[in-house]
DNA sequence: GATTGGGACTTTACCGGTTAAGAAAACGTT
DNA sequence: AACGTTTTCTTAACCGGTAAAGTCCCAATC
């Protein structure tokens, strides 16, 4: 028993209607009597049909995929929380729209240029999500020449001209370093995530201001992949020093690496948070399941990827571009900061 | 400047043929001269063409993506490193058919019928990787009414007559037992996935099945919603109990559970070995970066999702081969497990 | 009563490919 | 030299929609 496909055509002829009358009622345009509209409703109700999205889309109306590409080593990313919250955000809002995420992994920016205008030209999306914007991205240049809709996740200064959503993440940082200060921490480490991202660029250079301004007595920065591993050697080689003069406090730049920070302290035979404190990035569940657990700098990242996805809409619809921030990450101090052990 | 679409038929003006002709030689069809071919490729790379995968879809070829849908919400699966890692596998493979994979979070598996129906019937994909299999699915007859090739994930008993690609969880959940009853725990609980997939069940059964053969003095069984939470839940109230009357080892089902299942320990003052020896499922890098490492049932989750897709294509191109079983998780020990306590 | 202006639909021309059927050379055969 | 066969391309008809332009019919205006 083959499903024959129902076409537009069978439903016009039920309906005793022409294609074209059809179309307008489900795009909801002006031209019908009420009663033809329900008619064809009906129609199509009853033979179970829906518009065909790939004919729909040829013809040259709006095409409902949405793009998304990720730059990372595959491998790592199956541990990034942070990227499938991020997607279950976005996806939450395209839902609302019928719309679909079209994802894909690549290697590098190079190779998502190319991506990015190979599913433009073929129309296989109607817009994109740009994430991991590193200094003088090429895809801000690309995307404007396409003409192609974008919101970008990132720093202005990093976007271009893109409509951009982005979390403010000097302000961030700096609010970490003041609360460890405050706590009283006079030696404070920062292990950053991919120096060639510019967000990271950001928190560098905030965090050597935050710690100028404080006059702190020692502060390290190193970067890393983002991996757990790179998170635990970085705090490995920066918990060998003497005890007088290592850091008391690390700030991580996501969860996986506060968590790997953890476990290497504890395999130090360091006390966490009597010996060092150490505050994590992103907060995602992970946080809570660690002990002690881990403070953080928390984030809604749910909600940033439902607030990408809705600039996107507006960028397609030509409601006009318009970056705007999204909440600073709020200091959610746990189980893993105290003031510098006695 | 606006970048007018190349079509075929520039492509065709280029080389001096029809748009037919170009047609044939993108499709590696016969009927053309290797000159002409040469040609028409030429043209077609000055021009910077490639077929617009719309079109060559409504013109009733192929179909160049596969779909996945993913049941369980979207909260819980942000936090789960297995998918990640698994659509990482699936787009490994994917990327080098140039396909790609049309992901979509739902809430329950009527809306994921109703969705793989429209997506098929629509043409939005060419197939589709089947996940999270529960008893009596519907989607084995719902999929098999639309003729649309599919590769469930999931034991042959539970997929009907899909093809199908699975891990021998029943073996692995007995080795598991065993392991730990070599070690010497007779008191061995197990924390398990959500009670209404499939797999879980199974894996319930040979727990039972083993804990019976090997005469356990104690074997617990709780079921849960796979998020850390949850985890730390069953882990607390399996540990209350008096020392000489609770589980000296526990299973989970999950990394994040296992995690969870550390930290409650700790909380309770009991010492991972020697108190309590946990045992992690799926191993994904968090396993290595906890303290003590977690001991799993490790498994390479990237390379079933390459499987799994290169499956898929089997089945697309009628190759259909049928159901077949990826390596069973191995058991890596780490420092988490140990002969029970002095 | 002829003219005008809309609503309510229908026609028809694409969108950018695929593919079956047709036509024009090139080739071997008797 | 006439005649099937191939080989190599071209034509034209879809695929399932959209949208601009066209057709009808009827109420309103002059």
């Amino acid at each position: 028993m083959t499903t024959s496909r129902v076409t537009i055509k069978d439903v016009a002829a039920r309906a005793g209607v022409s294609k074209g009358a059809v179309s307008l009622a489900f795009n909801h345009k002006p031209g019908l009597s009420e009663a033809t509209r329900g008619r064809i409703f009906e129609a199509a109700k009853e033979l179970g049909w829906a518009p065909n999205l790939t004919a729909r889309t040829l013809a040259g109306s709006r095409v409902d995929v949405v793009g998304l590409a990720i730059c990372r080593p595959a491998r790592l990313l199956g541990l990034e929380p942070f990227y499938m919250e991020f997607v279950s955000g976005v996806e939450s809002v395209l839902i609302e729209r019928s719309c679909s995420l079209l994802l894909r992994l690549v290697r590098n920016v190079e190779e998502e240029v190319g991506l990015q205008e190979a599913w433009w030209r073929g129309r296989q999306i109607g817009g994109a999500i740009l994430v991991d914007f590193r200094l003088d991205d090429p895809r801000v240049a690309a995307v404007e020449r396409l003409g192609m809709p974008v919101v970008a996740v990132g720093h202005p200064s990093l976007t271009g001209g893109l409509t951009s959503v982005w979390t403010d993440d000097a302000t961030a940082v700096t609010e970490a370093v003041r609360y460890l200060a405050a706590l009283g921490h006079r030696r404070i480490a920062r292990v950053g995530g991919a120096a060639a991202l510019g967000h990271t660029a950001t928190r560098t250079a905030a965090f050597d201001e935050a710690a100028g301004a404080l006059e702190l007595a020692g502060a390290w920065q190193v970067t890393t992949d983002y991996s757990g591993e790179s998170g635990a050697r970085a705090t490995r080689s920066l918990l060998t020093a003497a005890p007088s003069d290592r850091p008391t406090a690390i700030v991580y730049d996501n969860d996986i690496m506060a968590v790997a920070g953890l476990s290497v302290a504890a395999e130090m035979g360091l006390t966490v948070p009597r010996d060092v404190s150490l505050l994590a990035w992103d907060d995602s569940q992970l946080c809570r399941l660690t002990h002690p657990t881990l403070s953080a700098m928390s984030h809604d990242v749910h909600g940033f990827g439902a607030d990408v996805a809705r600039t996107l809409f507006g960028v397609i619809t030509e409601e006009g571009p318009g970056s705007h921030p999204v909440p600073t990450p709020v200091l959610t101090p746990r189980g893993s900061t105290a003031p510098p052990g006695v």
